[in-house]
DNA sequence: GTTTCTTGTTGCGCTAGCGCAAATTCAAGC
DNA sequence: GCTTGAATTTGCGCTAGCGCAACAAGAAAC
């Protein structure tokens, strides 16, 4: 099993406000584990076995119904915490986690996360703020889903993802990852058609630049406005 | 400041595991705080300054976008906790709560959130729970708004309420508190009038009766196989 | 009892965006 | 280089459900 360094786990929040000797206490219950693109680090339904640390790469976390649609609930990116189903009293994960990139994850027992917060109470009180955050991003979405028309949603998906993981290039901001159509389709609540058309139009008024997995934001102040724009502004003057 | 009995709260989720002695200790910092009918427990944007548990009566958490419009994120029913913004790391209330009944709540400072937690760990590790079932709901939504068309998310938030705050009566399930069809339009990301409509056609099957923020549930089994029943089930053999 | 306000109902027309289908492009394996 | 398969684009018709508007029916206030 390799070694972890605690000077790589230092800053994340699930670890803040720890000493290096805690550090390496939790670490050495941790395994180190390399997650190929494309393969699933755990499986909805699966019992609920370990919980991760993202080290590297990028991991898509989807929710499949009975009826086999499938849902993009999150990316997870570098120094997230995912799979933490026991911790919230689920058995068994109640959603996939598969790698986008080439991927490593620190993997913990589930079995140990009851004794690590006796010994360490920080930790449920850093978790508990790390979930709560993922609960307020989730009601952010349903409120979007909510309130606002196809376009917003994908313009907001989109400048979320560009904030989270982007990556300047020449023209813009590209998305770190490999993303397709159908993806911003499962996070936004549309078809991958109509994800293709509206970013074909962007594509058109010069505001993004895409190909296949791979999206450049080139004016993100401008798709900004585009997401926050009053559609009917102005005029409550008509008696 | 009214006393309360420790027998009362020993049952709730958030205190699961505590001696009544703990109980005794935790509840001393509480206050018991009476909620008229239509009055705000907490306004979205205001300092988080207490959290709280309901003890009687339900609350509606509900959030108001930039431009006016309102989502109901939830309705709070007898034990549950709510307000907890502090522990999740949050200066403001992120939502609005209403008692929609004359309610009763349990309201402890935020500030000796931390101080409650260093003496009672498992009471972060509750919190963790809850919020984590929380975060479980807010993704069923966002899967059923992605998937499912607003009859069958009518249907299955209807038989949510139903489950968590039915009450038996003459002809079928009543939910147990005044809930209006706006209300109902904004848990499924519709509008009123589809809402009127789709409760109208079912009171024409005989599936429910309603009246001004009134439903009762007739046929709860039927309901339930409206929500969940195949919209173009069999035939695979159409070459 | 009358007035006023809130909540609910229903008809009608319209459109955002879905579903289907066909064509195209790109990547990777052989 | 060719083949295969996945990702993407685009056209077209259709419909779920929205928005508007007008009305009805309770409930509460006076």
């Amino acid at each position: 099993m390799a070694k972890v360094d605690s000077s790589l786990v230092a800053d994340l929040p699930l670890f803040a406000g720890f000493s290096t000797a805690d550090l390496d206490a939790i670490l050495s219950e941790a395994r180190s584990v390399r997650i190929a693109k494309n393969s699933s680090v755990f499986q909805q339904g699966e019992e609920a076995h370990s919980f991760f640390v993202l080290l590297h790469g990028h991991v898509r976390a989807s929710k499949t119904t009975p009826a086999g649609e499938q849902i993009v609930l999150r990316y997870v990116t570098t120094g997230e915490t995912f799979g933490v189903a026991k911790a919230i009293g689920l058995q068994r994960y109640p959603a996939t986690a598969t790698a986008v990139d080439d991927s490593v994850v620190l993997a913990w027992s589930s079995g140990i996360w009851p004794r690590l917060v006796e010994q360490f109470p920080a930790l449920a009180t850093n978790a508990l703020q790390a979930v709560g955050a993922r609960l307020q991003e989730t009601h952010t979405r349903v409120v979007e889903m909510s309130t606002e028309q196809v376009e917003k949603r994908i313009a907001h998906a989109l400048l979320r993802l560009v904030k989270q993981s982007g990556r300047k290039v020449d023209h813009g901001i590209e998305i770190d990852f490999p993303i397709s159509r159908q993806d911003i389709a499962q996070m936004t609540g549309t078809t991958l058609h109509t994800v293709s058309r509206t970013l074909s139009a962007w594509e058109g008024k010069g505001l993004v630049e895409s190909s296949r997995q791979k999206i450049v934001v080139r004016e993100p102040h401008k798709l900004f406005m585009l997401a926050e724009e009053n559609p009917e502004a102005g005029s409550s003057f008509t008696p």
